[in-house]
This record gives C-alpha cells, sequence and structure tokens, in this order.
RNA sequence: GGGCGCGUAGCUCAGUGGGAGAGCGCUCGCUUCACACGCGAGAGGUCGCUGGUUCGAAACCAGCCGCGCCCACCA
C-alpha cells in the first residue's frame, strides 16, 4: 500500500511571491471575468499582433477578417468565424512566422443607410430635408459613435487582429483603391452604363444585384384573362398574378410547337382597359402546358418578359415608378395607386367587362430583397454594369488547377458551376452612403467622364459637369478587400509584399458568390496574384431547434452574453467543438464543456504549480508513466496542431479535452502524485514539461486560461522561456518520445484498474475500504493499480472470489457473496458469447482466407484471451 | 426543374469496410487534502426503411421515406 507522504507545498514551491501563491491556493474556480481584460490588454501592450511590415508573403502567414458591417453586433456566426481564424493566427504566430490578422469593417452601404435613416425619422427629419452632404456627414458621425463596437466585440472573443492597422472600405485609402479599379475596369470596357431590367427595391428605392435576391414561397391568384382577338369573336386567355402589369403588356407569345395557337401567330389582340393593338407572337419561352398556352408579354416589369421583348424588339412600356407606385402610362384610373392597390382596381375593371375567366391558388417562389426584404420589382433603368465574363476566366482556372484550394471540395463545383454562368453585375446603386461613381455628365453636350480626377468643365463644350448620384454596390468595394487592405494601389507598399496572397479566407458559404468568388477575379486582375490560397467553409450557427438564429424570429443567442455566462475561452472551445462543415444546432452543452476544461486545466495547473520544486521542466522518462505520458502527448500533439492545420477544429478541440481530461488528469495526475508530494524531481520536471508543452498545445483554442497558468509556471519554472505564451514555441511532435510499449502497458494496467473498480462497485465494496486480493502473476500489476482500485495486496482468506487478470479477489467480510456470484456469471456469460462469436468468425473460411492477416491474428488472440479468462472463472 | 447535404443513445453530434463512440441528460455511490464547473461506477442504440456488393456494411452501391440548404425565367 502506498502511503501519501504530504510535505508542505511551500517549502518545494519556487513559486515565491507570497500574494501569488496565495491566490492561487485559494482560486478553486477559473473565473474568467476579471482575468480575459487584464490578459488580452497585456497582450495588446506587448505588441503581439502588430507585425512588422517584413518578410515574404510566402514566409509570413496573414488572413484578412471578412470585414464584418459598420451597423453590426457581433452574432454566433462571427464568434464561429472569429474563433477559427484566432486558432490559425495564434497557432502561426507561435511557429514563429510573422503574422498578420487584417481587421476592418465594411460601410454596407443600404444597411447603414437604413440604420441612419430610421434614427432621423424618429428625429422628425429625412435624408432628404438634410441634403446629400449633411445626411453623408451624419452617417460618418454615427459610424464614428457605434461603429467600432463590433470591434471591441471581436477583443471580448480575445481576437488577435492587428488593431493598429484597422481599415474600413470607406476610408481614403480604400476609396483611392475603388476608384482605380472603377476607372480601370471602364478603359477596359467591362464597365458600362446600360438601359436594362434590373432587380428594383423598392425598399432601399435602388437597384440590386441578382445575388442580393432571395426567393420565397408565397401563394397568389393566379388570374386567367381572356384578351379578345382583333377581328374575331375569339378571345386568347393569358394567365398572370399580377394583373396590374397588364397595363404594360406590348405582345402576347405562345408557343412556336402549340398547334392550338399556331394559326393567330402574326394577328393581333386588344389589351383589355388601354385598348393597345397586341401582336401574337411565337417564342420558345413559352410553356405550352401552363395555363392556356398564352403569356402575356410585359418587357417593362418581367425580367423573362423583357427578354422577349428584346428579341421580338417590342415596346417597353413602364407603368409602375421607383416609388413602387403606378405612373401616368398606366392611365388615370391607377395613376398613383400602390402596386397593390391597383391589382385590386385592374381586377375589379376586368371582372366589371367580363374579362376575368377564372381565377386559382397559385405557389410559387417569388423575389424578395434580401435587406429591405420587399417584394422586388423588377423594373428597366439606367445602371452601371460590370461584365464578369473575362474576369472569371482566370479565376475558373485558378480553383481548377486548386491554386485556390476550397475546402470542403463539394463547394468547389459550386463556385466553378455558379463562375461559368456568370452574368453581367448590375453595381450602381441609388444610395448616398457609399462610394459615389468616379462618372461625370455635361448636361450641356451629353459628354461623359470616367476618372479619379475630372476637369473642372467639360473639355468639349466648356459646359458644367454633374457627378454622377449613384454610390457603388458594398460588394465592389468588399471584393478588393485583401489587397485593398495592405496599400494597394500602392504598388510598393510594404504590407502587400509581406503579407499578399493571404493564406486563407474563412467564411460561411452564404457569400461564396458575393464575396469570395469576386476577390478571387479581383486579386488576380489587379495585383496578379490569387488573394488566398485556401477558402475554408465553415458552419452555420443554427439556432437549438435547427431554426435560423435571428433577432427578429427571436431565435438568436448573443455570443456576448454566453462569454458573460462561461467565459471566451469557453465559448471558443464550444463553437469549434460543434464546429464542421454542415449547419450545427447552438449547444450550450458544448461551451459548458469548454468552461468545464477551462476549469480543469487551472485546477490541475494549481495542483502542479503548487507542489513542484525548483526544477526546470523537461522529460524525464524515470518510469513506465512518465514514458507513457509523454508519449501520449506526441499524439495529441498531433491530434490537435494538426486538426487545427487540417482545419478540423471540432476534433482538435475534443481531442484536447479528452487528452487533458481523460489522460493527463485523470490518470497521469493520479499516478504521480505520491512522487510529487515526495518532492522526486524527475516526476516534477516531467511534470511541469508536460504542462508547459500542454498549455501551449491548448493556447490556440483557449487563449486565455493557458496564458494566465503560463503567467504562473514562469514565476515557478527555472529556466529562459518568452514572456508570454502567445508567442511561445509551438509543440512539435518529438518522434524519440513516442512509446507503444509505454502506452500498452499503461493501458493494459488502467483497463485492469477499471475491472477491479467495476467489481468493487457492483460487488457492493464500500470506496473507503481496500479490496483484499493476491497477485497470482509472476510479474505484479503497476503499483497504480493497487492504489487507485483500491487493493489490499496481503490478502489472506483461503477462498478466491474471482480471478481478473494477475489478481485474485479473496474473501472478506465487506463483499456480498451472492452479489459475487452474480457478478461472476454475468461476467461468464458475457465471455461465452465472446468466444462464441470469435469462432464463428474464425470458422468461416472465407473470413480466414480473405481477411487480411493481421485482422485474422487479433481474432485469434481475443479468442485465446477470453478462453483463458473463462477457465481461470472456472 | 437541377444540384448539394443530412437521418447513429432521451438531446447535440463524432465515427465512413473488421467487435457501436463523446459531451450533456439519466441511475447508483463518494465532502478521497487540484477541481462538486469534481471523483468512481452504471443503464441506455434492429446506426431511417428495403434490396444489393463483400468472408464481413453504421460505413460502399441502388431504390424508397423524412428533413434541410443552394441554384433556376413556367407566367
Amino acid at each position: 500500500m502506498t502511503i501519501v507522504v504530504r510535505v508542505d507545498a511551500q517549502l518545494h514551491s519556487a513559486l515565491v511571491d507570497a500574494d501569488r501563491r496565495k491566490t492561487l491556493e485559494q482560486t478553486t474556480r477559473w473565473d474568467p471575468g476579471e482575468a480575459e481584460s487584464r490578459l488580452f490588454s497585456a497582450w495588446l501592450e506587448g505588441g503581439y499582433f502588430h507585425p512588422p511590415a517584413e518578410g515574404t508573403a510566402a514566409e509570413n502567414y496573414s488572413i484578412a477578417i471578412p470585414p464584418p458591417n459598420v451597423t453590426g453586433e457581433l452574432h454566433m456566426g462571427h464568434a464561429l468565424n472569429g474563433a477559427i481564424q484566432d486558432a490559425l493566427i495564434r497557432i502561426n504566430r507561435m511557429r514563429g512566422r510573422n503574422t498578420l490578422w487584417v481587421l476592418g469593417t465594411d460601410h454596407a452601404g443600404i444597411a447603414t443607410q437604413a440604420v441612419v435613416e430610421r434614427e432621423l425619422r424618429k428625429q422628425g427629419t429625412s435624408r432628404h430635408k438634410l441634403g446629400r452632404n449633411a445626411f453623408v456627414e451624419r452617417v460618418w458621425e454615427w459610424r464614428q459613435k457605434y461603429g467600432s463596437r463590433i470591434v471591441e466585440q471581436y477583443q471580448r472573443l480575445g481576437a488577435s487582429c492587428d488593431y493598429e492597422r484597422e481599415r474600413f472600405t470607406l476610408d481614403d485609402g480604400y476609396h483611392r483603391a475603388v476608384i482605380e479599379v472603377f476607372v480601370a475596369l471602364h478603359e477596359k470596357g467591362l464597365i458600362y452604363r446600360d438601359n436594362y431590367m434590373v432587380n428594383w427595391d423598392p425598399g432601399s428605392r435602388s437597384a440590386i444585384s441578382e445575388l442580393e435576391v432571395e426567393s420565397r414561397e408565397v401563394t397568389d391568384v393566379l388570374y386567367e384573362i381572356d384578351y379578345p382577338v382583333e377581328g374575331s369573336d375569339e378571345v386568347i386567355t393569358v394567365a398572370t398574378v399580377r394583373p396590374e402589369t397588364m397595363l404594360a403588356d406590348t405582345a402576347v407569345a405562345v408557343s412556336p410547337d402549340d398547334d392550338r395557337h399556331r394559326r393567330l401567330v402574326g394577328r393581333h389582340c386588344i389589351l383589355p382597359l388601354v385598348g393597345r393593338r397586341l401582336e401574337i407572337i411565337a417564342d420558345p419561352h413559352v410553356d405550352p402546358e401552363f395555363g392556356s398556352g398564352a403569356l402575356k408579354v410585359t418587357p417593362g416589369h418581367a425580367i423573362e418578359d423583357f427578354e422577349i421583348g428584346r428579341r421580338h424588339g417590342l415596346e417597353e412600356v413602364t407603368v409602375i415608378g421607383e416609388d413602387g407606385r403606378m405612373n401616368a402610362a398606366a392611365g388615370e384610373r391607377f395613376d398613383g395607386l400602390t402596386v397593390d392597390e391597383a391589382r385590386e382596381a385592374v381586377v375589379a375593371a376586368l371582372r366589371e367587362e367580363g374579362r376575368i375567366r377564372g381565377e386559382q391558388k397559385l405557389t410559387h417562389a417569388v423575389p424578395y430583397s434580401h435587406r429591405s426584404g420587399e417584394r422586388i420589382e423588377p423594373l428597366i433603368s439606367l445602371q452601371w454594369f460590370c461584365r464578369m465574363d473575362e474576369l472569371a476566366a482566370p479565376a475558373i482556372d485558378v480553383v481548377e488547377r486548386d491554386e485556390v484550394r476550397i475546402v470542403p471540395d463539394n463547394y468547389k463545383r459550386v463556385y466553378l458551376e455558379w463562375m461559368r454562368n456568370i452574368r453581367p453585375w448590375c453595381i450602381s446603386r441609388q444610395l448616398w452612403w457609399g462610394h459615389r461613381l468616379p462618372v461625370w455628365y455635361c448636361d450641356a453636350c451629353e459628354e461623359t467622364y470616367v476618372t479619379a480626377e475630372p476637369p473642372e468643365r467639360c473639355g468639349a463644350c466648356d459646359g458644367p459637369l454633374r457627378q454622377d448620384p449613384d454610390v457603388l454596390d458594398t460588394w465592389f468595394s468588399s471584393a478588393l478587400w485583401p489587397f485593398a487592405t495592405l496599400g494597394w494601389p500602392d504598388r510598393d507598399a510594404p504590407l502587400l509584399s509581406a503579407f499578399y496572397p493571404t493564406d486563407v479566407l474563412l467564411t460561411a458559404r452564404d457569400i461564396l458568390f458575393l464575396w469570395v468568388a469576386r476577390m478571387v477575379m479581383m486579386g488576380i486582375e489587379f495585383v496578379g496574384e490569387i488573394p488566398f490560397d485556401d477558402v475554408y467553409v465553415h458552419s452555420v450557427i443554427q439556432a437549438p431547434d435547427g431554426r435560423r438564429m435571428s433577432k427578429s424570429l427571436g431565435t438568436g443567442i448573443d455570443p456576448l452574453e454566453e462569454v458573460e455566462r462561461y467565459g471566451a475561452d469557453a465559448l471558443r472551445f464550444g463553437l469549434l467543438a460543434m464546429s464542421s462543415t454542415q449547419d450545427v444546432r447552438y449547444s450550450s452543452a458544448k461551451v459548458q464543456q469548454g468552461r468545464d476544461l477551462a476549469n480543469k486545466v487551472w485546477n490541475a495547473s494549481r495542483l502542479v504549480l503548487l507542489n513542484v520544486g525548483e526544477v526546470e521542466p523537461a522529460p524525464s522518462p524515470a518510469r513506465v508513466e512518465d514514458r507513457w505520458i509523454l508519449s501520449r502527448l506526441q499524439r495529441a500533439i498531433e491530434a490537435v496542431g494538426g486538426g487545427i492545420d487540417r482545419y478540423d477544429f471540432a476534433h482538435a478541440a475534443l481531442d484536447l479535452y479528452s487528452f487533458f481530461w481523460s489522460e493527463l488528469c485523470d490518470w497521469y495526475l493520479e499516478i504521480v502524485k505520491p512522487r510529487l508530494y515526495d518532492g522526486e524531481r524527475e516526476a516534477a520536471a516531467t511534470l511541469l514539461w508536460v504542462l508547459e508543452q500542454t498549455l501551449a498545445l491548448a493556447h490556440p483554442l483557449i487563449p486565455f486560461v493557458t496564458e494566465e497558468v503560463y503567467d504562473y509556471l514562469r514565476d515557478a519554472a527555472p529556466g529562459d522561456r518568452p514572456e508570454m505564451l502567445v508567442v511561445h514555441p509551438y509543440p512539435e511532435v518529438d518522434e524519440t518520445l513516442i512509446d507503444p510499449e509505454a502506452e500498452a502497458e499503461i493501458e493494459r494496467s488502467i483497463e485492469l484498474t477499471r475491472s477491479l473498480r467495476r467489481w468493487r462497485d457492483l460487488v457492493g465494496v464500500p470506496p473507503r475500504s481496500l479490496l483484499p486480493v493476491r497477485i497470482v502473476a509472476a510479474e505484479p500489476p503497476h503499483e497504480l493499480v493497487s492504489r487507485l482500485a483500491r487493493l489490499d495486496l496481503d490478502g489472506s482468506s483461503d477462498e478466491t472470489l474471482a480471478t481478473i487478470g494477475p489478481v485474485e479477489i479473496v474473501g472478506s467480510a465487506e463483499v456480498d457473496p451472492d452479489q459475487a456470484r452474480r457478478r461472476i456469471a454475468e461476467r461468464r456469460e458475457a465471455l461465452h458469447a465472446e468466444v462464441a462469436r470469435a469462432e464463428g468468425k474464425l470458422s468461416n473460411e472465407g473470413f480466414v482466407a480473405k481477411a487480411p492477416q493481421d485482422v485474422v491474428d487479433a481474432e485469434r488472440e481475443k479468442l485465446d484471451r477470453y478462453r483463458a479468462e473463462l477457465e481461470e472463472l472456472g
């Protein structure tokens, strides 16, 4: 029996500062609240997050953060995205690479303008009352006041961004980049102005791009309307869910393959209410199976109809204005009505004329504005577009060749599919907040200037110039993010040569096209190099019930409240542990697991630091258990560090947890405690070494608690080491410390201990009492077995109750013989089943002949073992 | 309509060709001097269904059922 001799720890530890020792002794719970802000400030002051602009991009490591909206609040998606990036940034910084995490925010045109406009409304004013300059001024003020809140929120997470180089997609340098790109693409002929069908968002009163449109399932009434055919009693019936648009009809189309209508092609019908003559045309777009097989063509108000119209040279009539109301072209009866009012009025009018043949419900996909949530109104308008095919070609190449590697690779196909079918991008927005187009018009002679620096007056007629009022789509500037933040358009910018291309881009899948694809195109076009080597597409975090996390649904969970409750380490750990490439439901259980781990790290470290003497941490494998833990540590280094490198964060986090908790705490600490209390130097050296390595290993995932403990470890252990863990070398696998024999031996001892504990528990031996046993093997089991299973090796009774491996349990007063017999019977039954299973397998000729030799051997070994144990049990 | 993904313990999820795993929850027992955010032990699963491939399938293939997402111009 081992007797634990407890020497007063104070004599041993090198932790000399009495106050700090006291803190360590008395703080039995890790309290993140105070420590996190203090540690974060220390990192900032140490300048660890602010790398010099030195070296090459190949040597250095960099990530550009997906810039959150200035209006934004940190949500779970940001928190996961940030936890992942910080893990990568920290592991690479610890590996000694010059590491930059570019931070910044996005001006988010529509969203920000909407927020400030809402505020103005509350104050009883509006942007129109203020005027453009004053309004833009107000938005800047707003941004100054509230805009950087999200940056502070990233700090709460522990994100090690370079806060001294924060950028904004509307700052001066960035603006220069945007203007240069616009002018260059215009000169190349890729940017042009055109009258074209756009997705008009009545909510923001602006055109938006197709990617900002989301479709929703809506049930509408499908009206069937009779249009009389000119010069006959016949009618041709068309179907529509938007009867009000009939006022802008300029043709009726049928399928060229439709026998029913063929004879009408080329004739005309009369548009009810309006009286316009509409030609009946044949167009392959029309599905003869749908409705009556005839389609009313409204080139002014439907995308498909617009295309049919262009094919046939139809007139384009516009009856709905940009304000979402009917205009004069709709006729006196309808002018000024909202679209909904007009629909009712038109239906009523048609009904009166007996033109409505039928109505039925129709559920179909309808476009809505992603931002304002209003139904999209397709309108023809004069906008600026960017032709994408030419830019897309090289961006397709680099992904096909895996120069830009998209992980997981099923998104590679999605990306390529989209890029190969890319359409022109409508880049102008009718907003005030954003990059104003570098375009000037001369109203006198219709001259247009596209340039960064316009002349004072028109060069042709000396007339005054007027700048285009529109601003650019927010994503136009976001597309330049990886290089515009590094100093471009200054080609010699030191940051650019040190950190471009960046190493990886982390994102959820929702902005793959909106943002990622466009960065690839712009990076190649303007810097001549891809913007990042890897794109890792991570989870979307859903609410615990599987719905979207959203404020308006009331399903959102505030990451900062979780930080408040459990600590930043806990939230980071939890998010990483639940992350994958799939959508995952948020689980606060995982966050609690993270909190528990942080607490465990703190307490296990207290045990070590308060009980080691003044020894230098070093692997000193005096005994098999030391060789075991050192070997297991190497496996953990592979699993955790390798996991982060492979973007497999969930396994990295959970493998760290199980190494730390199960192997280091549950077993190794329990095994070495007596040696530690005895003041054995080898044990202390190994323990300190393992602790230091493990702190470093865990730091990218749970930076705060590890940094705090490291600070105590620096005090306690002699030797030169970095001031802070944030720049401590990251552990690398040391092959010479991998020791399969030691692993197997301790593994056996652990199994044996478990068997004996199980026996004790099921047979009713009280936890406190020792179990009398005899050792029946030549080699006695490891000391840990008798101590941790609480055995009395001097068992003297003659009666043997059971044999468990090399241990024979002998009779004693505390063992209930009935329970013991039942246990043995159960065990025997289990063994019989195992033997039968193994025998069955081995008597299968196919198995023996075709299965790999080592599988067959392993099966034989198992069978032997089961038979032997069965024999022991009698 | 096209594409992608998911269905494994009560819950959230790992596991992708050789005896079903984790965390939480649950049951029993422990104030064992690092930690009750703890320690020890335990119960709980025809791995959605049906076929197929294989000596062997939770995993590979096909079909079906259920759920989710993305893309798409049937009004």
